[in-house]
RNA sequence: GGGAGAGUUCCCGAGUGGCCAAAGGGGGCAGACUGUAAAUCUGUUGUCAGUGACUUCGGUGGUUCGAAUCCACCCUCUCCCA
């Protein structure tokens, strides 16, 4: 099978991924499909570093702005939209550059997991998290390894009460180990080939720098108020997860001064970005540009030599 | 000027003669991760070296076999009285 050739730009936040990703389409012919947990949500606009239409300087973007923050969202939605924005692009002729710093949907949608029809269901996951809390994670890990020793075996270590949950809700809804899901998740072929392309800086402190800076800007271009009207209307659980709206909580609350709620949320920022960083460094076949060595310029140059030398 | 108290490892903070390189938390660093992932979780954190050595608990000097812990003086800070 010829495989499709999908150019990911991947990175820790604030590591200028919308604007190479933003270049690279304008140059190669592209278009951009976001992989991007939170700027899929409409009105989450700053917290979120949405790309703003001035930013996208006419560059079609793909799985940004599309669902209420009401609606919980996943993986599985997430690679079948992308797959197909990914086919519709192709099928025009034109090159797919897949942008994003959440790390589980890039690979997900790469490595082309078969996530099938099997929707998640809510009410049972808040049964086996309670479960969890009454019996403690050991009991359950006995009780894990009693249907899937594999599964056990691999979260003995970590202890993961959420994947320690998901274990159980595999089973219990669908018969099937999370072992074999797994297997059977991973057992079809990508369609795509990907070229990766990672940013990245040589000194943490160049990022962490970035990040608070970009935090200040945000603060400056109305988070509070953003926050404020994201409480006001309805949330989901996905969205709840985004950092920028629940650190600046206690100080709406009244709760701590603003000072401390921005010092968490740039803390938050700078943790978000290592785990980033953990995920992606993990991908041997990423090519990684740093972004403190390097200027714009010279990173899209080598950039388009590299994708072109790839195709 | 008089009185009370405090100074601990990156930060906060326990520790009041040996079990202390020093609890705990934060932060940092490293890692894990497959249907909530901007989530969730793990390890590590004085230096050098493979069971050890070396330097740390405001400063200096003492007491003691032995001090972060006791004593003296000094420095700094906080509070109370003037």
């Amino acid at each position: 099978m010829e495989r499709n050739p999908v150019v990911a730009v991947v990175g820790p936040t604030a590591s200028g991924k919308t604007a190479l990703s933003v270049a690279l389409a304008k140059a190669l012919g592209g278009e951009v499909v976001s992989a991007d947990s939170m700027q899929i949500y409409r009105s989450m606009d700053v917290a979120t570093a949405k790309p703003t239409a001035e930013e996208m300087q006419g560059v079609t973007h793909h799985l940004i702005d599309f669902l209420e923050p009401g609606e919980i969202f996943s993986v599985a939605r997430y690679c079948e939209l992308a797959g197909a924005a990914i086919a519709d692009i192709r099928g025009r002729g034109r090159l797919p550059i897949l942008c994003g710093g959440t790390g589980l949907y890039v690979d997900s949608l790469l490595n082309n997991m078969q996530f099938g029809e099997q929707e998640s269901d809510p009410a049972l996951r808040a049964a086996i998290t309670e479960e969890l809390e009454q019996k403690g994670i050991d009991v359950m890990l006995d009780e894990l390894r009693s249907f899937d020793p594999e599964s056990a075996d691999r979260l003995a270590e970590g202890r993961n009460p959420k994947r320690i949950i998901r274990c159980f809700e595999v089973y219990r809804s669908t018969g099937m180990t999370q072992t074999e899901l797994n297997r059977r998740q991973l057992s079809a072929e990508s369609p795509y080939r990907a070229i990766r392309l990672g940013l990245t800086a040589a000194d943490r402190e160049f990022l962490y720098e970035r990040i608070n800076r970009r935090v200040d800007l945000m603060l400056e271009n109305g988070l509070l108020d953003e926050a404020r009207a994201f409480y006001r209307g309805g949330y989901g659980e996905t969205a709840a997860a985004a950092i920028g709206y629940k650190e600046l909580l206690p100080y709406l609350h009244g709760e701590a001064d603003l000072e401390s709620c921005i010092e968490s949320l740039k803390r938050a920022t700078r943790r978000y970005a290592k785990r980033q960083l953990t995920w992606f460094r993990r991908d041997e076949s990423t090519r990684w540009f740093e972004i403190d060595k390097m200027s714009f310029d010279k990173i899209k140059s080598e950039a388009i030599t590299y994708i072109k030398e790839s195709l």
